[in-house]
DNA sequence: GCCAACGTTGGC
DNA sequence: GCCAACGTTGGC
């Protein structure tokens, strides 16, 4: 089993939607990045630990964690010329990008907030806090997880 | 295959 | 809203 963090806005889907969901399955669609992709559609497996991650809003940090309940399969978005997500260059039969879907695991008490993340030495390695970062799909080695999941 | 121009990300 | 840093595009 692996670890991961994905970036998410808020705005778009929160932590308190996967709350809200329960057991129903979030479709992580809109990933348009090919590193990102790649660990989605080679790395992502059923089981795997994620960490949520709001970035670009007033409380940036970890908000809480899913998992993933389906592996990676074409991401319906790229298809669907009202979404913003829509991919001229994709096709049924020659998909670019793909979904996984993340289940509700559990809220965090508090939300562990990025200043705190980049004062420890233990995840300089992680690359959330290296400078220019823009993954939002990112491998956690079991470490840094123990290591964040402490910070609760 | 290079690389300038452009668009996006995301913290501040 | 700013802007540094990065990824992508497309002409050559």
């Amino acid at each position: 089993m692996n670890y991961w963090l994905f970036k998410t806005e808020p705005a778009e889907c929160s932590m308190d939607d996967f709350v809200r969901a329960a057991s129903t399955p979030i479709v992580w669609e809109g990933v348009r990045n090919y590193q990102a992709r790649n660990f989605l559609r080679d790395q992502l497996a059923v089981g795997d630990q994620v960490f949520i991650y709001h970035s670009s809003c007033k409380d940036i940090g970890i908000a809480g964690i899913a998992q993933v309940t389906r592996a990676a399969y074409p991401d319906p978005s790229q298809f669907d010329v009202t979404s913003s997500y829509f991919d001229p260059k994709a096709s049924a039969d020659n998909p670019r990008w793909v979904a996984v879907d993340l289940t509700f695991v559990r809220k965090l008490p508090q939300l562990i907030r990025l200043d705190k993340l980049k004062s420890l030495a233990t995840l300089i390695e992680l690359p959330l806090i290296r400078k220019g970062n823009r993954l939002s799909v990112m491998p956690v080695t079991r470490a840094e997880w123990q290591t964040i999941l402490a910070l609760t």
